[in-house]
RNA sequence: GGCCCCAUCGUCUAGAGGCCCAGGACACCGCCCUUUCACGGCGGCGACAGGGGUUCGAAUCCCCUUGGGGUCACCA
């Protein structure tokens, strides 16, 4: 009992998970592994605010923590602070009652006001308990104001213990503020919501981003009001671009921003024309572009991004499902994420789930900010793919191929995958299994030929590649049997005899199959497309 | 700006006073392999932010400076 250890990890669903995310989810899942007692990871939905949290952004979340395998302790009891506000209400009517809570009435913009007050004056902004002339409270009502509930915070010094700074973080009295714990909308905020359920779920350890550190002291101040033990507590420093900035989610906004600006600058038509084509409201486009720190949400991204011409792929990976869709698999970013800040040490860097569930420990993780290489990522994935058996690569090549429907490889056979993937030893991203293979699987008739492609190996220097494949059309027709290998020694004694290098017969025959010069292995390529479609393509260029 | 945190190659990091004129990985640059794209092999370039201490001895401990990040909501 004594040995009991309990993570969680407890995301608001506004949106896809994101990296950050993800590592701190990571981290938690991984204590808990660990834990030779069997610790439990369990996940806690904090969709307090209304006006964001969406059942959609919720269901995303799951699908993303279940693709990257962290699967959660408490599948039938999830919990979802908008279900608890039953709870919530009790006891924060009984720190009413012990005066530990009481109601503040100023407004939002009269809060703002006090706030630029403080800051005209160079002082600290500090809320403390503010007392209401009768008549003023009347107004206050009869205006229909609705109050928020406050914490009357007992005024000391603060400090804790963080396992990842390794050493105690201290707020000293005079910085204690009477925070909200109740909005006007009823709903509680988050660092009552977060206190309450952490004792009532019995969680331990709380990992969470380093955003969170000076939040602390508010929840210990709350905890100690409501008797609550205190969990061992470790911030995780945050994940950065490479230009040290933030990872975020704001950073795909701003590329949309970007191309939105030069879009409109290029074809000289204006935001409410743009907004118009993408199906939004007249106004909104413009509303966003003149004011350059509001951002527009996922769908409406979406919906923008045609209309300027933006792929999906364009945008900067941030999101979990962005290195899903884009062909990583979920061990290699694990393990990738799982080095931002963690390190076994020993010069160990890749690692299964497994090894990493046996070798982690808190007091490896650095508190120091890190930046996120997507070239390093790049590697890890080439490399885990290459440790993968067959029977995993092939079940996350039909993973990819879920979230990317328009790939026509959707329609392969799983024997048909696994040759592909064969083929394409040595990818980086299921990506590169995806997207050069394609051909295989358009009609004949729709080849698309790239014309910088048919200029430089066909057209070139009078024709000569043309003429290469006219002669070994009609060796390859006579072939023994459509295997690559036979195929291999026919082309190879045609070039033999005429003196001429492989590169010389193999582009044109790809340029012919394919319609572009990059491909998998040519004569293996031959061989799947089969004898009948690959001389048949190889005479469409003929002619 | 106040408060908090951080500081080793371009990047992720190893390093817990002598084993370090600092090791690994990625990136980069050569060369090799090669029918394209990749993969792979070999080699190279490359860092203790600066200044003071402490110590026989400091990347490692302390202080200052500089630089970076976080946070200052009825968002979480």
């Amino acid at each position: 009992m004594a040995d009991m250890l309990v993570t969680r990890f407890a995301p608001s669903p506004t949106g896809y998970l994101h990296v950050g995310g993800a590592r701190t989810a990571l981290f938690c899942w991984l204590l808990a592994r660990h834990h030779a007692d069997g610790g439990r990871f369990l996940l806690r939905i904090e969709d307090t605010d209304l006006a964001r949290s969406t059942q959609q952004a919720c269901d995303q979340l799951l699908e993303d923590l279940k693709w990257l395998g962290l699967h959660w302790d408490n599948a039938d009891e999830l919990v979802f602070q908008s279900r608890r506000v039953g709870e919530y209400d009790r006891i924060l009517g009984d720190l009413v009652a012990r005066d530990l809570a009481y109601e503040a009435w100023e407004s939002t913009e009269e809060l703002a006001g006090l706030r630029q007050e403080a800051e005209r004056a160079k002082r600290p902004f500090i809320y403390r308990r503010r007392s209401y002339a009768p008549d003023q409270l009347a107004r206050f009502k009869g205006e229909g104001r609705k109050p928020v509930l406050r914490f009357a915070t007992p005024v000391k010094e603060y400090r804790f213990l963080d396992v990842i700074a390794g050493k105690e973080i201290v707020q000293p009295p005079e910085e204690c503020q009477d925070f909200v714990i109740r909005k006007a909308d009823g709903m509680p905020t988050y660092h009552f919501a977060v206190v309450v359920d952490d004792a009532a779920m019995g969680i331990t350890h709380v990992l969470r981003g380093q955003e969170h550190t000076k939040n602390t002291f508010l929840h210990l101040a709350l905890q100690e009001a409501l008797g609550y033990p205190r969990p061992v507590y470790a911030h995780l420093s945050t994940i950065q671009n490479m230009d040290s900035t933030k990872m975020g989610k704001r950073d795909r906004d701003k590329k949309v921003r970007e191309q939105t600006n030069n879009f409109i600058k290029n074809t000289k038509k204006t935001a409410a024309d743009v907004a118009t084509a993408a199906g939004l409201e007249a106004g909104r486009v413009a509303e966003w572009l003149a004011n350059s720190k509001s951002q527009l949400d996922p769908s409406e991204h979406e919906r923008l991004m045609p209309v300027i011409g933006l792929k999906p792929s364009d945008l900067p990976e941030i999101l979990v499902h962005d290195f899903r869709r884009n062909g990583y698999l979920p061990e290699a970013l694990l393990n990738f994420l799982a080095l931002l800040g963690w390190s076994p040490g020993e010069n160990r860097e890749l690692m299964s789930i497994e090894e990493m569930v046996a070798l982690f420990s808190l007091d490896r993780i650095s508190n120091a900010p890190a930046k996120f290489d997507r070239a390093k990522l790049l590697a890890f994935n080439t490399q885990t793919a290459e440790r993968l058996a067959a029977e995993r690569l092939l079940s996350g090549m039909r993973d990819y191929l879920s979230v990317n429907p328009e790939s026509p490889l959707n329609q392969a056979t799983d024997a048909q995958l696994a040759e592909l993937i064969k083929m394409k030893k040595g990818f980086r991203t299921l990506r590169e299994v995806d997207e050069p293979c394609r051909f295989f699987f358009v009609p004949d008739e729709r080849i698309a030929y790239d014309a910088k492609a048919v200029e430089k190996v066909l057209k070139k220097d009078d024709g000569a590649g043309l003429r290469a494949l006219a002669d070994v059309r009609a060796l390859l027709a006579g072939a023994p049997t459509w295997q690559a290998d036979a195929l291999e020694a026919v082309v190879k004694g045609y070039c033999d005899g005429k003196g001429l290098g492989l590169g010389n017969v193999a582009q044109p025959l790809r340029v012919a199959i394919s319609g572009t010069t990059v491909s998998p292995p040519i004569f293996q390529s031959l061989e799947f497309l089969g004898r009948e479609r690959a001389l048949g393509r190889i005479d469409r260029c003929l002619a």
